[in-house]
DNA sequence: AATGAATGAGTATTCATTCAT
DNA sequence: CATGAATGAATACTCATTCAT
């Protein structure tokens, strides 16, 4: 879009990140892999990216416009309680990642969140994009207490996450989904 | 029990990596940090540690023990729900640690299980030992279906954790274990 | 064949790198000392190669090669005799770098040949060549114990070597040839 | 027989450290290596050696008094040909050792000769007594080339132990002992 | 003479970052 | 824009040596 000759360097420099950071973490990823990963000579990265930390930026913004793209995506649902099943659904699609890396909003924010340097709050938007979203939702429902409706949501999910993962067990993810899917569909609602 | 001559060197060592792990992280925490914090000469850590991931398993050790302590003193509680409940109360008493650098299980079971050398697994062990406890809790409760509340339980209080450090708030963790406090209490049991 | 760029740092490096370690041994020669030698920073090494053994293999090679070319040299003698009176004479020329700091090829197979990595297979690769070079000349002139003779021959001068080394005599070195010189030609041949 | 109380650490710490250092090398043996295996507690190396070179200078030492135990033993044979033929024939006893770590006499001479602080002059004493006993052996079979002959004898040990290691193959010490066996008794006497 | 503990100078190695071309 | 080469600050780790007891 702003690459004048859309060589797709820096796509890929992105897309690679994106996979390394969730698989090795931040601190344990080199730029030198990256580049690997993206097929692109190491000094390269540079014209893309002033620093390694502006590469986690644009990996943090890449993941922000995905989960706009997922969110608009949801409200084709005719409900809002669909809507927020379809929401719940993508981490059991995502169930074999996570049980063997963790979530990959949480495991980043998480890793990003001890920081004092901007990247922290960075960091959480995709967080804080969901749980706005899942908020509307339940506000939708006629809920006055949405936005800890949407917290206890997010929570269930990202606990989920990190129990999936401990154990290593995808279907840790698809239960605790299934129970977050029934307690969508039995909320009392006015 | 310990050294007879002990200077505490050691137990210095592991508390200050156990401290800068949980604020840190493993990857971006240096020996030379932990041996400032013990007030250690650097080289001194080496003889009591060979290698950095001989340190990261003392302090897991030392985690596993204080793990264990907690659930033993739990068990002074006359009921089940009343341990379980002790059990969640934790997380609120640490809500302002975990609201800052997550919730110290949590955080290094998910840094360390994306490795592939052992220490994975270690690092999964004080979530275990906390799982088999809690199942074994529902288990007295008459629970048939004692593992699954388990998870969901422990699943809620790490997801309220991640979801506590993402935005930087103890209060999320103080509400999620309240709903988890009133969910234990409305168990039905047979 | 080299690099068009080519500073010519890699070579500076391996023959620094070559000159150190026959003066020094390996183990006590340190990569500070080859960088120095060698007039690249430090950290530059690692640029052309991943690890001190892998330093250590160049310089292995870049023996080899000069066995090569010393061998192809001998060629040009006109039989197979003068041939093997040329190789041997070789270490009279060197007398004065085996009396001080024994034979190159000699030392460097011996400090390896005690290692378990596949770098002791590698530093007797220049002998290997030697030895089988030479059995090639004996055959040439129709003896059937060729091998042993290249075993004989070649042990005189490593033997030669160690002891002028020990005794930091160069002319042993020259009288050891000298007789070495007097056996190839007052072999019976058929 | 200098112990008051011959606890005998002393001895043990010299024979570990002659096997090691034959084994190993002078500069990749480290003192708790020895220390290990003379059982012996490491800080108390220092009571018996001040430094590393110390203990390096022990074991020479020790080697000298074997040599000349040795030496001793070889003036019960009734010829100087038998004599000589003795001092060859130890290699070949040694040859399985020979073949893995070279000559116990030769490596510690060519790792300790390169260096410049007296250490090197001290290695090699084993070597110039050998010497000097074999001149005087051919000395009283009437040659008066005797030290030409010792050295070419000595250097035809060393150049086929030298090999033996460098091919891993103990049957060629025992090949070129053969033939310096009939060297030895084929040399003409007045 | 004994010893576990300690120490610091050194060593290989990594990696984000820069730069000449 | 492109890129191979370069660089230095940092990091884990080793080990001879010292020391308090």
């Amino acid at each position: 879009m702003t690459d004048q000759r859309a060589s797709g360097k820096r796509e890929r420099l992105v897309a690679g990140a994106s996979e390394l950071l969730h698989r090795q973490g931040v601190a344990t990823t080199t730029l030198a892999q990256v580049a690997h990963a993206a097929a692109v000579p190491p000094g390269n990265v540079y014209y893309y990216f002033k620093t390694k930390d502006d590469l986690v930026r644009a990996v943090i913004d890449a993941r922000v416009a995905e989960v706009r793209a997922m969110l608009a995506d949801f409200e084709r649902q005719p409900t809002p309680a669909a809507r927020l099943t379809a929401l719940v659904g993508q981490w059991v699609e995502m169930r074999e990642l996570v049980a063997r890396y963790g979530c990959p909003f949480g495991t980043l924010t998480s890793e990003l969140d001890r920081r004092d340097d901007g990247l922290d709050r960075e960091a959480a938007k995709p967080v804080d994009l969901i749980l706005d979203w899942a908020e509307g939702q339940f506000r939708e429902l006629g809920r006055t207490d949405a936005r800890a409706l949407s917290v206890a949501l997010f929570a269930g999910v990202q606990g989920g996450a990190v129990l999936s993962n401990a154990l290593r067990d995808p279907e840790i993810m698809t239960t605790e989904v299934r129970h977050l899917e029934r307690w969508i569909t039995s909320l009392p609602t006015p």
